[in-house]
DNA sequence: CGAAAAATTGCGTGCCACGCAATGTCTGTG
DNA sequence: CACAGACATTGCGTGGCACGCAATTTTTCG
């Protein structure tokens, strides 16, 4: 059998770790050079090689590098509707869909100016794309999450889909505005009142259509 | 002077005609194709042959086989944010944005079968991005729209844009819902459903924030 | 008509995604 | 411990695309 009990959790094998610690060089690079030179004048080569691997290899986990920058986003994305998975059942759909949003984006100013910076890469218009697949993944999972507390389908009912859609655009409006203006806000505060706006009480509470 | 008044208009030039037809050619040519082969598969090479012109002519028009494709989308989405626009300025908000919305897009599958496959297209990931794009689009014109009637400003508060992007997001829901289900549904009717998820009259009728 | 303006085109360059096969590295088993 | 199979890395080659540049053709308008 086994030596240890521990082998897909944490990644017990030494490949599987030295894997992702490639694909995380690989990310950090990629992020670090387009915060400092742009996404554009960044080649893959330049990030395979600030990651110490063939341009080729590169490919192997990132078909763009596009994909490597905004990979970050698709990480939180996954946080975030497991957040909302997370809040007490029996609270109201409009505010666990504030909290979960606004709890797992939390204002990076004063902890990490490097965070900021980052979150700001989302206003570069070559990015948009890549950072709306990461969006689209967060709908599909609010919209399941949702279709579970309200007991409605998301294939059969438009209602999941549709409030999943609209809460994530409002997050999207809400950290590119927060990006775009000065830094005496805070991004939680924006995302809720942005969340507020499309996803009402009145409506949150009803259940099929 | 000039022998003739007609100068930017309705492209009075000869010059300004033929711009625009080899445009036309080109857009029903990437789409003819894409719609038969798939967007992969089609290349740029293809669709310059089919409209009888050039590859780098193409490029002169479109930078992307997507972008060809897609910007019939991006009229469609500039002449619905005309029609919010049109609407009666004291009706209620959210019924001019049901209203907008849902007369711009009717239901085609009886008229032109043509165009329920061309809309079909909306579901292809490659095309994604650039129908993002077109979106992002509609999102700035409702923005500004709902900004006039509301008495906001597009960038001082968050309003207009989180409930343009909300509205935005709920078309794309309905469209994909009615692409990917039957016939025997009406667009428009789904649309307005699910405008009506995310604008509720409640809310629609506040003012500032 | 004739010169300026503008569109089309061919050519060259650089970047990129990806299939394929060779090579190197890790893993569990006998 | 050795070994065979699984798996990651890499080099190479191919096809496609975006775009700058300059030559050529077409349109415009005095």
């Amino acid at each position: 059998m086994r030596p240890m009990a521990l082998d897909t959790p944490v990644g017990g094998g030494l490949r599987e770790r030295k894997k992702q610690a490639t694909r995380q060089a690989l990310i950090q690079a990629a992020v670090r050079l387009a915060r400092e030179r742009g996404p554009d004048r960044t080649r893959v080569e330049d990030i395979a090689a600030a990651a110490g691997v063939s341009p080729r290899t590169f490919n192997n986990y990132f078909s763009s590098k596009e994909e490597a920058i905004a990979s970050a986003a698709v990480d939180r994305a996954e946080r975030t509707a497991e957040a909302l998975v997370r809040r007490p059942a029996d609270e109201p759909l409009a505010d666990a869909l504030r909290h979960a949003l606004a709890d797992e984006h939390p204002d990076p100013s004063v902890r990490d100016p490097e965070a900021r910076a980052q979150l700001r890469l989302i206003m570069w218009p070559q990015l948009r794309a890549e950072y709306h697949k990461a969006e689209l993944t967060m709908e599909r999972r609010l919209a399941a999450a949702i279709a579970e507390r309200t007991g409605t389908g998301t294939g059969r009912d438009l209602y999941p889909r549709t409030l999943a859609a609209a809460v994530v655009a409002a997050l999207r409006v809400a950290t590119t505005h927060w990006a775009s203006s000065g830094k005496d806000v805070r991004l939680g505060d924006i995302i809720a009142e942005a969340v507020g706006i499309v996803v009402s009480p009145v409506q949150a509470g009803r259940g099929g259509k």
